[in-house]
RNA sequence: CGGGGAGUAGCUCAGCUUGGCUAGAGCGCUGCGUUCGGGACGCAGAGGUCGCAGGUUCAAAUCCUGUCUCCCCGACCA
């Protein structure tokens, strides 16, 4: 391609709604636009460096066994109800009325579906395992895009989905799969890092997240130093605190007036104390039943463990009038004295287990109590009590006795086994050798290809610009000619561009008629991995610069060799991804 | 959904508090000239229903009401 007919709008100046760096120089290098708020239209480099990504995602699925298909964007949400899933995904799935006034969905992903098909399709062990796959647009309604690409309304997932005879081979396929993500981030040039992770509202009993870390990220992931270790915060499991010794015999409970003040902040101030002094007390209701979660002040109540424990029910904040008639006080005053006869379940946090002694709410409106022994107080033991790591995990926590450590990233690919969940409600059975019905066993596997490119430049760029990793980069070298207006200049640039073109290099040729400058800032501004610039002194002299992207010095070879250099330098930029 | 901020030229923004001449700057864009290896300079130009709808007023970018959109923090969520 020549620059000059090439539709590449870069800009200088930061768009002011772009926070963070890699939505940022998504912008400036010209590689998308955004239409509204979470959508986004790639441009020409953009989407030169998507198709990158996505064949490499393809070669490595389909050497893995797994097959291309094409599932439908709308779906109707029949198929979401049987699964419970049009509930439980709530408003992040767009949906709409067409003009015979079904209800359809806007895929937010494809289990229901792809089960569907199995379901029609798969009668007998004989055809499996069966692993297939996708890589299309799904939708998702957030309440808050943001971050550019990170976290849009509407993106490009690749989905696959795993359907077997039982757990072994699921366990096969899930240890491909796994195995193919990591040679898919590797050949993308990320640095990642695989942490256990939680299934949510996948269901399913394993998972692993992959995730590129960096500051960005929306995700945290949780590790001990020596790597035994890695989770994100969703899943990452705290030894329990030992037990506070307290300095002195404490007194006997007492009520302390304080009136309006029921969030932790406005009691800590009142009473002079530290929310990790506070016992926090949350109703939450699980269908029809009301439990009770009790954390520490300064701890945040963990809503999948929460969930774990309760057997897998998910959990809603109680609303005020559920709240009161437990409590028998206003909103901000709960406590977990005197209340197992009003929960169906009391779920105390090992932390608040351990807390020699604390202050809470007294069931009152407008009070507290202070000296609050746990097990004395309120019981740590009991028929509906049971004591639990439900909360978030936080600096200082140790796992096996390890230090715990956290950190930032972008989450770029997640794999689940999924079990039966999907196939028992959809009945995506099959025979087996004895002729029994059973449901297929079932495995899912994601990746965010729209993520991959936004952490391969969080991870990868400079002051002046992107610095792309060889195999997803829009081209692989860049022709810069610095006099377009010398006839010799554009000559020789314009040879080695074809003699690039005709070796199958992906190579761009900036021929506009403008200022070095200007072309040396867009070159590093648009980060191709290797530039040939040719210019009117080392012409005269029979020679052309190369340079890599990454680094800051260039070398200068023959004209006559600079085709076969160059070549070797993408090569070599090639090898070092190889996985 | 709660809190905060912002909508004025293609982009980044000033002007608004205290209403008043033809609504400004830089960048970008067009033309001409000089320049030409790290976002050049000069001259000349094009480009705006000041988000939208009402209201107040002799007069509204500016004050009032409503509304839409966008961004940030939180809650929530692969």
């Amino acid at each position: 391609m020549r620059y000059s007919r090439m539709f590449i709008p870069t800009v200088k100046e930061v768009p002011a709604d772009a926070e963070i760096i890699s939505h940022r120089l998504m912008i400036r290098a010209g590689l998308m636009r955004k239409l509204a708020s979470g959508t986004y239209t790639y441009l020409p480099l953009g989407w030169r460096s998507l198709l990158k990504v996505i064949s490499i995602v393809r070669e490595e699925m389909n050497k893995a066994g797994a097959q291309e298909i094409l599932m439908p964007a709308v779906q109707p949400i029949e198929l979401w109800q049987k699964t419970g899933r049009s509930v439980d995904y709530g408003e992040t799935m767009a949906r709409f009325t067409d003009r015979h006034n079904r209800v359809n969905v806007l895929a937010p992903t494809a289990e229901e579906v792809v089960t569907s098909i199995a379901a029609n399709e798969i009668n007998s062990y004989k055809q499996l395992p069966l692993n297939i796959y996708q890589i299309s647009f799904k939708f998702r309604d957030e309440f808050r895009p943001r971050f550019g690409v990170l976290r849009s309304r509407e993106f490009i997932m690749k989905d696959s989905y795993s359907f077997h005879p039982d757990n072994e081979s699921l366990d096969e396929t899930y240890r491909i799969m796994y195995d193919t993500y990591c040679r898919i981030f590797t050949r993308c040039g990320l640095e990642y890092v695989t942490v256990e992770a939680e299934s949510g509202e996948m269901g399913g009993s394993g998972s692993h997240q992959f995730t590129v870390p960096c500051e960005s990220g929306e995700d945290t992931i949780i590790y001990t130093e020596d790597g035994s270790y890695a989770a994100n915060l969703e899943k990452a499991a705290v030894d329990p605190l030992p037990k506070e010794k307290a300095d002195a015999k404490i007194p006997p409970i007492q009520e302390v007036h304080t009136p309006n003040i029921g969030s932790i902040e406005a009691v800590c101030a009142f009473l002079k104390t530290k929310p990790r002094d506070m016992i926090k007390t949350l109703i939450y209701a699980a269908g029809d039943d009301i439990v009770a979660a009790v954390v520490r002040g300064d701890h945040d109540l963990n809503p999948e463990k929460f969930t774990q424990v309760l057997g897998g029910r998910a959990a809603e904040l109680a609303d005020e009038p559920a709240i009161e008639k437990v409590t028998g006080a206003k909103v901000g005053f709960a406590g977990p004295m005197g209340i197992a006869d009003k929960v169906s379940k009391i779920i105390i946090d090992h932390a608040v287990a351990a807390m020699a002694v604390g202050v809470t709410g007294a069931n009152k409106t407008d009070y507290h109590v202070r000296n609050v022994v746990p097990g004395r107080d309120f019981p740590l033991k009991g028929e509906n009590i049971i004591v639990a790591d439900i909360r978030n995990a936080v600096e200082g926590d140790t796992h096996n006795g390890k230090k715990l450590l956290f950190r930032r990233g972008i989450e770029v690919g997640q794999v689940f086994k999924l079990g039966t969940k999907y196939s028992k409600k959809l009945a995506a059975k099959f025979l087996d050798e004895n002729g029994s019905e059973k449901p297929c066993v079932m495995g899912c596997y994601g990746i965010g290809i729209n993520r991959i490119i936004a952490s391969a430049i969080e991870i990868s760029h400079d002051k002046d610009g992107i610095i792309w990793p060889i195999t997803i980069a829009p081209f692989e070298v860049l022709v810069t000619s610095v006099n377009q207006d010398d006839k010799q200049v554009a000559q020789v640039a314009e040879n080695i561009y074809t003699q690039l073109l005709d070796k199958g290099i992906d190579v761009l040729l900036d021929d506009r008629a403008l200022r070095g400058g200007v072309k040396f800032k867009d070159a590093d501004l648009i980060g191709i991995p290797v530039r040939v610039t040719v210019g009117k002194k080392a012409v005269a002299e029979g020679k052309v610069e190369i340079k890599l992207r990454r680094e800051s010095q260039s070398q200068k070879v023959p004209i006559e060799q600079a085709t076969s250099k160059t070549i070797d330098l993408v090569n070599s930029l090639k090898e070092q991804l190889i996985p």
